[in-house]
RNA sequence: GGUCGCGUAGCUCAGCUGGAUAGAGCAUCUGCCUUCUAAGCAGACGGUCACAGGUUCGAAUCCUGUCGCGAUCACCA
């Protein structure tokens, strides 16, 4: 039992013994600086129970505390707020505790437990990744983390958006003007240098609708009857005829593209356990949609279109097959979720790392799953996120706004590099020791930047202002950590030292009372599916430690006891930024 | 227009199931490098928590309305 549920139980037991009223709840919290303790019990809330004076009352439960918790000393009452002062013993028991204990923070998964499957980047085959992958990349791989951390068994996946005529728009482009390039003959990685069709693809488009107006058709005849997009649809028709060619330039340029798409996860930091392809799943998506018709979850149309009726939820009716009989987005969706329950049957739930702007699509997709039955459809859950705007406003591929993900990593560690050189930092290690660190350095800016933000808000990203080093940043945590293992190596003690009996200051206790929050932490962040909220927990424990040490000489310590317990701390600290680092998906240099 | 989300210091953002004097970083200013690493520390300055009501001992937090910004409302994905 934590002393946070010990209080609890004893000040109910107070309020029972003392006034022989039942309390429901007991509101805790940590004491203000300002006051003096460790632990507040709020007496306000036990007011609608016991008539009185909540200084009285505060008084008397104090008491009644003092006389029943041994890890309470003293007390005092300020207004109606309860300050508990916890003693000594308690920390140094609790540090003694989680000290060597480098899995600290993380909940033992239960036996039997249901999974969670995590699906997050989503890609298109015919456009490399951009900054708004890398947001939805790191948020679904920092909740992966932050869910298995939590206990559950997590499977990592990705859908890969592999069918379509905008797949079919770079094929044509590259056999009309390929020459039989490849990522070999051009040394270009192959999601780039399909990405180059698609553009020069879309330029052939637009100067053919130009050709087009100028011999007298309107805009939209030209739009429609624009040779090359002719070409496109023709390609589209044969590939789910299954033509032999086709599918067969189709699967070569798309190994292209997942062999870049693999470059750039690997150097992001993020993996999978398994990828869905859109092009496997709409057909089982079809299936199901005729056995929910049956079922009377779906109606036909006279048209002979299929919809499911949401009007009972307070949403409209939604499509979920074209009067062709061909599949929708929605289709597709349903399939794949059933297909991965199939595939994986432990599976309780899942999380759709998905931008905002489908929010109303996840809605209406849950409720369909639900009416078709299915139970895992009680936990599925969409991380929404905001988008990613640069100054000059929206990202958009055609008009080359985008931010490259590869060029992006790249540049913040070279920025790391120039602001490391600067400093002086790296001096005396070797170039590729360098390269390694600044490669660390400016991927923790990065992940950190993006997913200290809560989720739902849009980030505003300059890069021409590139990110912070200092103050509430990845670098700034790694620094703390890089100094902490200094200390360690500089440091030679026994580990194995009890430490009996020292006198803690009040930032030692501040320290560990953050520590305390950190399985909290986690649990929390696992519920509400937000990295921010860890993000900026590890950020107040680093302020503290950063503080604490920069303020306290170590070997100008007083005792052996008080030298080793710090040096004790320190390790304890770096253990555990290092985990809850970890959570969220960034490396920490031991040297910077 | 309907629905959903957001609005906190000059800027970028925290702020938990309502609790004490609303917190960080950047920017500006003042101190601090013989000890572990100054990518740091200590401090100053900076707020009508968009606005107006309501709920109650108590509201940045919950409810209602208004304004502003964004998304969405396709037989696109």
């Amino acid at each position: 039992m934590t002393l946070h549920q010990t209080i609890t139980e004893k000040v109910k037991a107070a309020i029972k013994d003392l006034y022989s009223a039942n309390l429901e709840s007991v509101e805790l919290q940590g004491t203000r600086k300002e006051f003096e303790g460790d632990i507040t019990v709020v007496v306000f809330p036990m007011l609608r129970v016991v008539k009185g004076n909540p200084v009285q009352i505060g008084e008397a439960v104090g008491a009644y505390l003092v006389k029943h918790i041994e890890e309470v000393t003293t007390f005092n009452v300020v207004k109606g707020f309860l300050n508990l002062v916890i003693s000594d013993q308690y920390f140094i028991d609790f540090f003694n505790e989680v000290k060597d204990n480098t899995n600290y923070g993380f909940v033992t998964p239960i036996e039997g437990d249901k999974a969670v499957m995590v699906e997050y980047s989503s890609p298109n085959t015919n456009k490399p990744l951009h900054l708004g992958h890398i947001r939805n990349n790191l948020l679904g791989y920092a909740v992966a983390e932050i869910i298995k951390a939590s206990g559950k068994k997590v499977y990592k996946t990705q859908i890969i958006n592999d069918r379509g005529i905008h797949i079919c728009k770079s094929m044509v482009a590259w056999q009309k003007y390929g020459n039989g390039e490849t990522p070999e003959s051009t040394g270009l990685k192959g999601d780039k240098l399909v990405g180059n069709y698609y553009v020069k693809f879309d330029q052939e488009y637009k100067s053919e609708i130009s050709d087009l107006v100028a011999s007298g058709k309107t805009e939209d005849e030209a739009k429609k009857e624009a040779p090359i997009l002719l070409e496109a649809q023709e390609m589209l028709r044969k590939w789910e005829a299954g033509d032999e060619e086709v599918v067969k330039l189709w699967k070569t340029m798309n190994s292209w593209v997942y062999k870049g798409f693999d470059e750039t996860y690997k150097a992001l930091g993020v993996d999978f356990d398994s990828y869905y392809y859109e092009s496997n799943t709409y057909l089982l998506g079809k299936d199901t949609i005729e056995e929910g018709l049956a079922k009377g979850v779906f109606f036909k149309k006279n048209d002979g279109s299929v919809w499911c009726d949401l009007t009972d939820e307070g949403l409209d009716e939604k499509l979920v097959l074209r009067s062709d009989g061909t599949a929708v987005y929605m289709t597709q969706d349903i399939g794949t979720a059933i297909q991965r329950v199939k595939d994986n049957p432990d599976i309780g739930g899942m999380i759709y790392t998905v931008g905002n702007e489908q929010d109303y699509h996840f809605k209406v997709l849950f409720l369909i799953l639900k009416k078709l039955g299915y139970d895992w459809s009680e936990n599925l859950h969409h991380l929404s996120y905001g988008m990613v705007d640069l100054p000059s406003g929206k990202m958009k591929s055609r008009e080359g706004t985008v931010v490259d993900a590869d060029d992006l990593i790249k540049e913040m560690a070279e920025t790391a590099g120039e602001i490391s050189k600067e400093l002086g930092k790296l001096d005396g290690y070797s170039e590729e020791e360098k390269n390694h660190v600044y490669k660390i350095i400016g991927l923790g800016a990065l992940k950190y930047f993006i997913l200290k933000v809560d989720p739902k808000k849009r980030i505003l990203f300059d890069p021409t202002e590139s990110v912070d080093f200092q103050g509430n940043t990845g670098p700034f945590i790694q620094y703390t950590y890089a100094r902490i293992q200094a200390i360690l190596r500089k440091a030679d003690f026994d580990w194995n030292h009890p430490v009996k009996s020292i006198v803690l200051d009040e930032r030692e206790k501040e320290l560990i009372k953050l520590l305390e929050t950190y399985p909290e932490t986690i649990q929390i962040a696992a519920k509400d599916l937000s990295p921010a909220i860890i993000a900026n927990y590890i950020y107040d424990l680093v302020k503290a430690y950063n503080s604490f040490f920069q303020n306290v000489s170590i070997f100008g310590a007083d005792s052996d006891a008080e030298k080793i317990f710090r040096i004790q701390l320190s390790g304890m600290v770096g253990a555990t930024i290092k985990s809850a680092f970890g959570l969220l998906g960034v490396d920490v240099p031991e040297r910077m």
